[in-house]
DNA sequence: GATGAATGAGGTTTCATTCAT
DNA sequence: TATGAATGAAACCTCATTCAT
């Protein structure tokens, strides 16, 4: 009756019983459902009883374990915006200061991977959290709160990296997101069912970033 | 009552009776009011009592004019995704070759400039457009079969234009596509009380895509 | 399908049309049948489906006519606690002390037998407010204000109608009411297919109240 | 967490324990919770849920001990109705003529105010029966059966104290009721903050009761 | 004895839509 | 044209109760 994999959703299981142990079953079910719902339909256009159905289990069941709807939201996106993307990003960019020195493409090479990888391990979330933030301003509050104090980590980083100096931060940052953005909307939502190289798409996407469509080979 | 300031609207109303004639005035108002809530909470987030209330008219008259919701929603979304980005874009290309000459930079500059100016006068629908294509996969497939064509004819402007043409076209596209919705919800969303000078930021993006952060003076 | 007789309850409806104006003709049934069920089986002990069955109407009605089931419940006894009840008894001692003069048993017998006839005539109107004031604090300050001025302008009254005004005036009112209170439940709710005579039972209470058992004869 | 002292109530638990021996503590902290939680919103007003939190206890706790949230009820309710008020009641009556002789004053004196004594040490429970008896009419028949033979005795007490005979027995008993009842509620409702004096009230009541207002000094 | 988990039935309220006026 | 009235269907959520542990 279901139609996720449960394998691949382990993840998002994980990073939730990671903070509030061990999950009862049907819990477990009721998120696995709901992320899939979610992503597919929106949170307005997703019910309570197509959640439980697609679970296999009672209604009253999620509100045992969720006092609202809403609950069952932000249960499943915080890992996403307030755990998992901030303290790895800032953690890593220190690592990756020491390992590549000052050669901000490796640097950024590495990032823009990293958190590509989490992304479409996360894909659902990911994406209930970017149409979330289209509707919902406390959700884009949390995200600016969080994002924040990343950049201005990051911009400590890439004060030292000569011409990338240069260029205004905001802009900066805004064409990365955007990038990535553009890739992950594109690979999820519009070619699901091409083959994606990761590795080659942030390639071309940083020869252009770096060098320009003119530079390029 | 309402929180829209209808001269902003103005555009969306006049696309749409440039198509149908002039509409009863309460019908603006639905439009106007509709307009407004979808963008703020998106479709399945907006009632019909709300957009009446918000319109100040009876919930009744919403369906004097619209057989339904959804109807209302197309009949707003179509002038952006049906009539007005594709053969406005198109046949400005031709103009901008003739222009231009093969001049890509200017090209793409007026390209994009005039389609962010359309994106902010259409602002709501756009926000909207943008939402409901998270969710709703016919207007995605709506949205394909407008923009595709559109790719090809911009293809073959392209095509002429040296380097540009070395970059895969699917990835140049995306490219150009993410910089602008990156802008658009940048000042959309995130900074609309910012001052914003869309000319000077389109030149920031170009220069980047040209020259990349290297390459930038 | 209803089980109550219209012409009964003619005179709640008459009391809420006096304020708003003439009701739509499933609103006035909502409220008989609400009238009904709340006297039957309590505020609580009542849904929403139970009155819409017994008014023969669909649920949804009720809701267009009363935001919630409580605003219902109120809208109802208003009427009793606010209204009529007050006005009715103030202007009314005015006139009774003219009629009267000093002879404070004569006035009470009249007030009595007015609140009395007037408390049978919206019984259970009555019986839902008494209910609901044992578990509704909200209700029952709406009903200390009420009564409130009204015991002042009474005690007015009282003070120059001799040996009456050596009685504390808390005692004195809280006599008069548990006596009418007393009466109201026993032959409303413990006694209600005996035949009642309303005069002569107030004739007997205030035998007892102004000679005392030993006094009468 | 809880509201309610837990002396206060030792008077309902002893009553219980009485029949039943001593009970598991988290029987008694239902219990407890229950009269606290009926006395403020009623019996339907009240969920399961809301007393297991208030007795800081699990849910389903309360189903070990009670197979029903009516039983619940009951079993508190009954203490009051079944076996206290009655038997002691009758008993007592004995007690008093023999004391009194044929004092009929000092007699009443003395039942009026063990009943308010009882009434106010389970001031919940009582509440509690106050407001079941207005909408449960099993209640109500297990009330009249119970009091029924109590005024029977009663009745062959006062037939021998001369003047009171004279009185109609029901307006005799309905009168003491809600004198008793109209204080209980005065004291437990509305002004529960003030300093009361039950002597005093009741003397105060018998005053009227015996010789009128009139021949009150 | 105690409880977390689970749920079918039912609660109130909202929804998009129809219809008579 | 415009709308108040009306509603079936479905939304979110609560309820009393059962059961495995």
């Amino acid at each position: 009756m279901t139609t996720f994999d449960p394998d691949t959703y382990q993840s998002v299981l994980d990073a939730i019983e990671k903070e509030e142990g061990r999950m009862a079953p049907k819990k477990r079910l009721a998120i696995l459902s709901a992320l899939d719902c979610f992503a597919e339909h929106g949170f307005d256009g997703t019910s309570t009883k197509m959640i439980a159905e697609r679970a296999g289990i009672g209604e009253a069941t999620i509100f045992r374990h969720f006092p609202t709807k809403r609950d069952l939201l932000l249960r499943m996106v915080s890992p996403v915006v307030g755990h998992i993307l901030r303290p790895a990003a800032s953690q890593q960019a220190q690592e990756l200061l020491a390992a590549h020195g000052t050669d901000a493409r490796a640097i950024l090479r590495e990032v823009m991977l990293s958190r590509l990888r989490f992304a479409f391990a996360y894909e659902p979330l990911v994406r209930i959290v970017i149409q979330e933030a289209l509707v919902n301003a406390d959700l884009r509050e949390m995200m600016k709160a969080t994002v924040g104090p990343l950049f201005e980590e990051l911009s400590g980083v890439i004060a030292a990296l000569g011409p990338a100096a240069q260029v205004d931060p905001d802009r900066f940052f805004r064409m990365i997101a955007a990038m990535m953005g553009g890739y992950f909307l594109h690979r999820s939502l519009l070619a699901p069912d091409r083959t994606w190289d990761d590795e080659a798409e942030v390639d071309a996407m940083l020869d252009i970033f770096f060098d320009g469509i003119n530079g390029t080979r």
